[in-house]
RNA sequence: GGAGGGAUGGCAGAGCGGACGAAUGCGCGGCUCUUGAAAAGCCGUGGGACUCCGGUCCCCGUGGGUUCGAAUCCCACUCCCUCCGCCA
């Protein structure tokens, strides 16, 4: 949620700041009105709520003092006034839950160096890596053997399933096997491995309450992205975003502990209502996946130095494993709902012949803490803080899979996979094809 | 799934219808004494909303109810503990 106080105070700066997201300014206005509505409601509650008390407190005396006729007159007093106060709290809390709905569906405000934009097509290309370019070597350019998509690679190599995945759980649930399911083993251990040294390894559940998950966001503007199992009233995570932001939920943390740094894999579930059939070939879109995620709780000072971390660590990744990427600055249009600041990193399959999204690292500034109520005690006295949250991936791994896969492939039909895999497939890690 | 017990401030723990936002201890901060430290003593120490900056209100797991008045009584739910059952 975005701060009512500053939608009080300064609505021409709240205004400008979603309005570089398209958002209109009346609803702006519509939230300031609501916001005063409320605190008149409020305010006109409690007097009667304090006249109340004080009625009450003199029933008690008068009792002390045996003046039984006056307690009950002004027994008789207070429960009239209680009538009014009953009445006058139901239209504070209506106001109040609407003024709650409202903030609930309105986006954070992107941070000022956010690139102003429409949509994915004014996102702005950072720098470009691809192996060898420190050594001055050319940008490859892929081999005829490489324009081949991981779906077919995969199938001639029988290390992907997509018909017997669908048999099991329907399309876009990919199955993996034998060495394709190894390598995702290894792409996860690698990258836990990596980040275990400075970010602690968590493995949270993957079934949530409703509050978990509406605290990161993702409800409920996108429950129609999740998936839900109602006899439990349980949501399954889309992402380990979800319940790492739940781990210090509600709680007040000192400044002394943060950054509190954390990464996890897990299963990662997502309907993908609305994309039929948008890339839904192979591994670009699928309802089940896993991810390595990164994620931080950090003071408003920190914050900026830990989202450059993130960015790094997933960065390192792809250049251990000899992916060539480029970096997007998301512009204000095509930003999620709760971020500042977004870099996404995209990854060229030859195969596919296209940028596949394989990261995501976001600032979120103090959205999420402030629905999730996490804040932190200032080293200096004063009082009691927001916190921000930052996460990223690092990295989603079917998408890897795939451009591994294209890039890998040899004119003998093979794939030569990275160097880094060596632990998980020997010296000069490659599939062949099946031997039995 | 069944039976019983419990949930109070950073922690432990008292309070069980009337000035209780809440005893006490620990912890933490400040001061006195001391060359310094320890010990001792004194003082202070939860969060939040609104504010005409005088204050007002809310929070004792959560949500309802009873009452002039609820941490305290009643109901439902959640979580934790103990025992029984089932089970990877």
């Amino acid at each position: 949620m975005i701060d009512i106080r500053l939608v009080r105070d300064q609505p021409d700066l709240v205004k400008e700041a979603l309005g570089r997201r398209g958002i209109p300014s009346q609803e702006v206005d519509a939230l300031a009105a609501l916001d005063a509505d409320h605190r008149s409601a409020l305010a006109r509650q409690e007097a009667l709520r304090a006249r109340v008390k004080a009625l009450s407190r003199q029933v008690g005396e008068a009792r002390k003092q045996k003046e039984d006729a006056a307690a009950s007159a002004l027994a008789k007093e207070s429960r009239r006034v209680g009538v009014e106060e009953r009445t006058a709290a139901e239209e504070s809390d209506r106001l109040a839950n609407e003024l709650r709905a409202r903030l609930l569906v309105t986006p954070n405000l992107p941070a000022d160096d956010a690139p102003d934009g429409g949509g994915p097509e004014d996102n702005v290309v950072g720098r470009r890596w691809w192996p060898g370019i420190d050594a001055g070597a050319p940008e490859p350019e892929p081999a005829e053997h490489q324009r081949v998509p991981h779906w077919d690679v995969g199938a001639e190599l029988g290390i992907l399933d997509m018909p017997r995945g669908a048999r099991m759980s329907g399309s876009m649930f990919p199955l993996f096997r034998g060495p394709g399911a190894r390598l995702l083993r290894a792409l996860t251990a690698l990258a836990l491995d990596r980040h275990a040294t400075a970010w602690e390894e968590i493995r949270p559940p993957t079934m949530v309450l409703t509050e978990t998950i509406t605290s990161t966001g993702h409800l409920p503007k996108f429950a129609d992205e999740a998936y839900h199992v109602e006899r439990d009233d349980l949501w399954l995570i889309p992402t380990a975003e979800v319940p790492l932001a739940s781990v210090h939920r509600g709680e007040v943390l000192d400044e002394a502990a943060l950054p509190v740094q954390l990464t996890a894999v897990t299963g990662c579930f997502r309907r993908e209502a609305g994309a039929a059939g948008r890339d839904t070939r192979g591994l670009l879109r699928v309802h089940e996946f896993d991810k390595v995620e990164l994620f931080a709780f950090a003071t408003p000072v920190q914050s900026a130095a830990v989202h450059a971390d993130m960015l790094a660590r997933a960065e390192s990744l792809l250049q251990t494993l000899e992916l060539p990427y480029r970096v997007l600055d998301l512009c204000t249009g095509d930003l999620g709902a709760w971020a500042k600041r977004t870099f996404d990193l995209e990854v060229y399959a030859p195969g596919s012949d296209r940028w596949l999204e394989v990261s995501s690292v976001s600032w979120v500034g103090d959205y999420q803490a402030r629905r999730a109520n996490i804040r932190y005690r200032p080293a200096d006295g004063g009082g009691n803080q927001l916190v921000h949250t930052l996460n990223g991936s690092a990295l989603a791994w079917p998408r890897i899979w795939a451009a591994l896969v294209e890039w890998g492939r040899q004119s003998d039909g093979s794939v030569r996979l990275p160097e880094a895999l060596a632990p998980w497939f020997g010296p000069s890690p490659a599939i062949g094809p099946r031997v039995v």
